[in-house]
DNA sequence: GACCGCGGTGATAACCTCTCACTCAATCTT
DNA sequence: AAGATTGAGTGAGAGGTTATCACCGCGGTC
């Protein structure tokens, strides 16, 4: 959060009001998720009429919008504490686990099924590369094994543009890949309930999939 | 699908209108996803008024429920036919890569964001266990390296009831997990458009992690 | 002290799901 | 064959939603 007392008196009471209906926004989607988030509801609660919300936010969309930037934000926020606090890849692993658990609708947020039409907007994009940087500083950590680039390096290394100029070796790029597409298989089964009735542990199947990328 | 021609008139006439409905709600959800599905719009473009609908969906959920269901058999079917011809490990993956990308909006309605507090009724769950069974099977195929089991796959020996009575020894288990796990997560993000802006093709990384689960 | 910008309101339009009373035709029974 | 019953379809309507509009009144500004 930015300095919260800036500005007229006025600008201070706006950016209160509208941190106040994202936090009951957010609110009620953590308890009946994203698409039953409602306007009207937001404003009865917080004793104002509905139309009073448009002067806040262009329309529905426009505050889910703004609640996708923020989980994206506090996504990326979260991976540069823990990586500035020395966590390794695994370390990440567990933040990642922490902060999905943490507000699984949150993390639907940002990884979910996503609208058709929607087109999110170009900065969350950015926000999204500033995370993946932070996994790609781990990954260019551990040594690479002897054998050259397989097939697949080869061509990430070809189409590395979503690295953003990021000086990692091919290996970890595939290697960030990988700690991205599994964790999230992982993490995004569970927190669906896909593994509800199914008796096991999934914490130690997030530790396997883990135990498997480190060790590789 | 049954016999087309059993019962009355009255009832194949139902039958007839009900495929029809969910015709057009495949559809509309292919488009623009499932929380756009609109039963009005459904009833107008079919020539009927609203509540004409009432009489053959007890309402909005009983409708997106059957399209679920519908869409857990069609995979489960087309797992099953893939491994009756054949499909080793890696078919299997194919078959569930192209199963997804011919209707992704059909995979989401499996695997996607689940909606608070809808419980799946009992039956999906058992196709569920179906096309478990077909991975499972796949899975008990390649022969156990030498080494005896690890902590997770002795938890998950100690934890089976998911794998409905499946004799696979423990480490197909773990490989039918991490299997299930690691396709969902590159498909999951590709279908969700992760990977638009990143200039690499998903189809060499659904490739990549397959490799490593088979030589693993 | 006059003025303008902005927050908030009620009314309204256009959707949506879903219920109800009712009509009418097809089917089944006697 | 005539009557009774079942079920499909309708229009009206309740109650919800997003979103726009004209209007009112207060606070800060010139």
């Amino acid at each position: 959060m930015t300095q919260a007392g800036t500005g007229t008196p006025r600008e201070r009471y706006r950016a209160q009001v509208r941190a106040e209906i994202k936090e009951h926004a957010r609110e009620q989607i953590a308890t009946a998720g994203a698409s039953a988030l409602s306007l009207n509801a937001i404003a009865k609660r917080m004793g104002m009429s509905g139309p009073a919300l448009y002067r806040y936010f262009a329309g529905r969309d426009e505050l889910i919008t703004e609640l996708v930037r923020d989980a994206y934000r506090s996504l990326a926020d979260t991976f540069r504490a823990a990586a500035g606090s020395g966590a390794d890849l695994a370390g990440l692993a567990h933040t990642m686990r922490s902060w999905a658990l943490a507000d699984p609708q949150r993390y639907f947020l940002v990884f979910g099924t996503p609208v058709p039409g929607y087109h999110a907007p170009a900065d969350v994009t950015q926000i999204a590369a500033e995370t993946m940087a932070v996994i790609l500083d781990a990954c260019a950590g551990p040594a690479d094994e002897g054998g050259g680039p397989t097939a697949f390096e080869a061509h990430l290394d070809g189409h590395r543009q979503w690295a953003g100029g990021h000086p990692a070796p091919p290996a970890a790029l595939h290697r960030a890949l990988s700690f991205w597409t599994r964790l999230h298989g992982v993490l995004s089964l569970e927190l669906a309930g896909h593994f509800a009735g199914m008796g096991f542990d999934p914490a130690l199947l997030f530790a396997a999939e883990l135990d498997d990328l480190t060790a590789h």
